[in-house]
DNA sequence: ACCTGAACACCGTTCAAGT
DNA sequence: ACCTGAACACCGTTCAAGT
């Protein structure tokens, strides 16, 4: 802490990612980050409005790392499964900001840039236009949502502290009366932890672009009540 | 405020659920609860034992106004639409509170009936345990982020501010250069608003059971990299 | 058993002031 | 332009005490 350098939003924003990556979003308090660089809270006010808009850069800092593949000429599904993959590449070393990018990736630059292109690719599938808006947003905020859920991480980034949770937490489902949670009990294990992460990652990568495979037919159906 | 009768743990959760849904979860102080009821913050302390408990209870109460359907003799895949329908109707009129049902589905009794009963319909579809565990915690989290995320919910409940961050989010998105983001512009409208919240909940649930159907072959594919 | 009162260590944010 | 200092209105939570 009290590094002397001149502040700036970006420096500002590395100390909120690192408090937030070390100890959690609520650790991320502007006397907090004031105090990492050995100035008053009041300080940080010159650099951002209010404690929103230090959220708000933060997000903005992982939809940077989001690194969109270049557009080919494989088929569209492909490409967004590819789009996805590069957001969650983004997302999973930071889990505890992860949940800050559901609601702006419309207010940032590089967040405007994966919605074009994941509308484009929607597009490119033939979803009308409403309907890849839709679409699109529910699938990235359910690739959000895979990263703040994930299996095994407990809340603290601590890997004892991590393990001690999700121990108890497999022990208190594999103690329920298996009469009446059978299904529960057997899962206890797929539950409370996850046996590899990637494979987490894929099956619910698949799972998403499949659904959206299911497209406009599908929905329609479904929303008509059929 | 100031109710008279004595304290007990089910009227505090309701007095938190109102004040989360007239003000949001940030309202639902220690404090403004214990207000409500004429009462020190202190009280609260003999029913709760710290705050994460009343956020626990407030998951809880949402879970047990899931309105679970009888099982049927219909297609599994169509039954797990009905139950996806109830969870939904539970959270839709509390979307201050539906983030917190999150990560607390398997510590009460009504959360836990949902997940049986969800593993129970994937089991019946041919789902080996540990894929129906990490694909009933993703489906029923997706379902939790469509409500969090309903497009034209701004933040408050007020109508008025409301409309107006709605209309100022579409003016934003609309004002974008369309040579950089001809999808985002185009989709101005729907990335704002939302046209029926019936349309998008159903689309939405038809996405994620789509999503399922395509199944254990499907994630392997995936997650062996094909 | 149930609630109070005073206190502690924190918050975000304002305002006026320094250099 | 950039930062400080003091203050305000809040937090969650402890401890000891009342009835």
């Amino acid at each position: 802490m009290a590094v002397k350098a001149r502040l700036n939003r970006e420096t500002l924003v590395s100390t909120a990612l690192d408090l937030a990556d070390a100890e959690g979003l609520d650790a991320v308090t502007t006397r907090r980050v004031a105090q990492h660089h050995g100035v008053t809270p009041m300080a940080l006010y010159r650099h951002f409005r209010d404690k929103e808009e230090i959220f708000d850069a933060l997000a903005e800092r992982l939809l940077a790392q989001v690194a969109l593949p270049e557009p080919d000429h494989r088929p569209w599904h492909e490409q967004t499964r590819d789009v996805f993959d590069a957001f969650l590449a983004a997302l999973r070393p930071h889990p505890a900001v992860a949940g800050l990018v559901l609601n702006r990736v419309l207010t940032s630059e590089p967040g405007l840039a994966l919605a074009e292109r994941t509308l484009s690719l929607l597009a490119e599938g033939g979803f009308p236009v409403d309907q890849a808006a839709e679409t699109g947003s529910q699938a990235l905020c359910s690739l959000v949502t895979l990263v703040i859920t994930e299996p095994g991480r407990g809340d603290g980034p601590d890997p004892e502290t991590r393990d001690g949770t999700v121990r108890a937490k497999r022990a208190a489902l594999a103690a329920l009366p298996p009469r009446r949670y059978p299904h529960v009990v057997a899962a206890a294990d797929a539950l409370a932890s996850c046996a590899s992460d990637d494979v987490y990652y894929a099956r619910g990568t698949a799972m998403i672009v499949a659904g959206i495979r299911s497209g406009p037919a599908t929905a329609d159906r479904a929303a008509t009540g059929g």
